[in-house]
DNA sequence: GAGTGGTCTAGACCACACG
DNA sequence: GTGTGGTCTAGACCACTCT
């Protein structure tokens, strides 16, 4: 949960930001309230005005206030935000909503990286990667084919882990692969004939698919996947403002 | 484009991000090549350390760059990310990308909201909505079908727009009806009579739905659209991080 | 005109990465 | 140890909204 999230980090401004959140969430401003001035929020908890901006702007972010020059932030909604690692892991996300994640490894092939690969991971040529095929179930219904392509490094490591394990991202966070950044496409495509399979959907039936390439704090590129759901399963959704838009529509790239 | 949205903006701030942006673009560091400090390029600008900081922000949340404490900022690659106008404006989306957008007026009804109508545009319970269904074209091929459903004051202004007017953004931004934050749930749902006569589909087969809610600098909703697109003709992307996430993966609501 | 958030400055200290 | 970004402070002025 993001509030908890901010309550463990250390600094001020994410403690001032959770109790924020809290306050916003409870209704403590009503529904579309105005919230304290900055100046009132800086006394009321002891710090500077720049702190309180600094967390009034990850509120902002998440969609739960406005800002505008000349009035009072007024409250949004109640947002609905999850935490970075919620996103990339699904074990993780499926654990939050009570579901019993599962999943089993259909295959792990390691072979030279192809172009579209060596252009997503930033890989030199004849480089080879680790390719998994992996079904997910939510409380033991199939839900979603991943399809992952995974850099050497990280590679090995998923290799090395057992065919049964449940969570991927936990192990490779413990050897020090950390996620720091992903990119993410959404759109449609038609079941091929693996999807088919393990999904017990027709061939050429419409699945949810969402591409993701993820890098590490320094840059590096450290996953590029293919999720594919079933529809009616799962849904993607995002905030945004004229103050920050990190999201785009555009026509369907090829593959 | 992004960039010229930042310089036309008087802020000092907003330039240095644009120069950089341009910078970071043309390659002038590399292609995952490291930025100048934050105090050299504060020096280099003729601006504080802060202003610097706010700039870079904005290039976080593009992600175009790295952040972390100890080392440079990292490029991480050129953005592509649109203005928010782009976003929600069909018309100037279309443009942007060469094409000739084309729309039709399928209908125009006002009747009262229903429950789930009054709730997403924080209406009175009676109150009447004005709800449109337009099929949109992109140089003359249908790609989407769009239901808007529009709260009193602006369904007014929309009523009395010309059926054959391509876009309706600019005409409600000419009366003062601004848009500042935006909602979107993305999933895939079934077409249904009308979309399969609109779009020359089959009723039943798949269609990429994109759900939106729309609201002004003050925090009241100005509508609530539901955009279904042919699969293979457009993709949404979105770009998140460790420190700011504004996308969420859920179980698909219900309609 | 009073109040508010947006922008900018100058300086300080800290946590962390890297050689 | 040195350099870097992250956090925090205190103050200033401006642009805007609202009454």
């Amino acid at each position: 949960m993001a509030l908890d999230q901010d309550r463990a980090a250390g600094s001020l401004y994410r403690k001032v930001a959770a109790d924020l959140r809290e306050a916003i969430t409870s209704g403590s401003f009503g529904e579309a309230g105005r919230l304290p001035a900055e100046g009132a929020l800086a006394e009321q908890y002891g710090v500077s005005r720049g702190t309180v901006r600094q967390a009034l702007a990850l509120l902002r972010a998440d969609g739960l206030v406005t800002s505008r020059r000349g009035t009072r932030r007024v409250v949004l909604g109640s947002a609905r935000v999850q935490s970075f690692s919620e996103l990339l892991s699904f074990t993780h996300w499926a654990r939050s909503m009570g579901e019993e994640p599962g999943g089993r490894l259909e295959s792990l092939v390691r072979r030279p990286a192809d172009a579209a690969e060596r252009e997503q991971l930033r890989l030199e040529p004849g480089t080879e990667v680790y390719v998994t095929l992996r079904l997910r179930t939510l409380s033991g219904t199939p839900v979603m084919v991943e399809r992952t392509v995974y850099p050497p490094r990280v590679g090995e490591l998923v290799a090395r882990l057992p065919a049964d394990v449940v969570s991927h991202t936990e192990p490779l966070r413990e050897h020090g692969i950390l996620f720091s950044d992903a990119d993410h496409t959404i759109d449609v495509v038609a079941a091929n004939a693996d999807d088919a399979r393990l999904l017990s959907c027709r061939r050429g039936s419409p699945l949810l698919r969402e591409k993701r390439r993820t890098t590490d704090p320094t840059g590096t590129p450290v996953e590029w996947s293919q999720d594919r759901y079933l529809p009616g399963t799962v849904a993607f959704s995002i905030h945004n403002s004229l103050a920050s838009s990190a999201l785009s529509r555009h026509a369907r790239d090829e593959d």
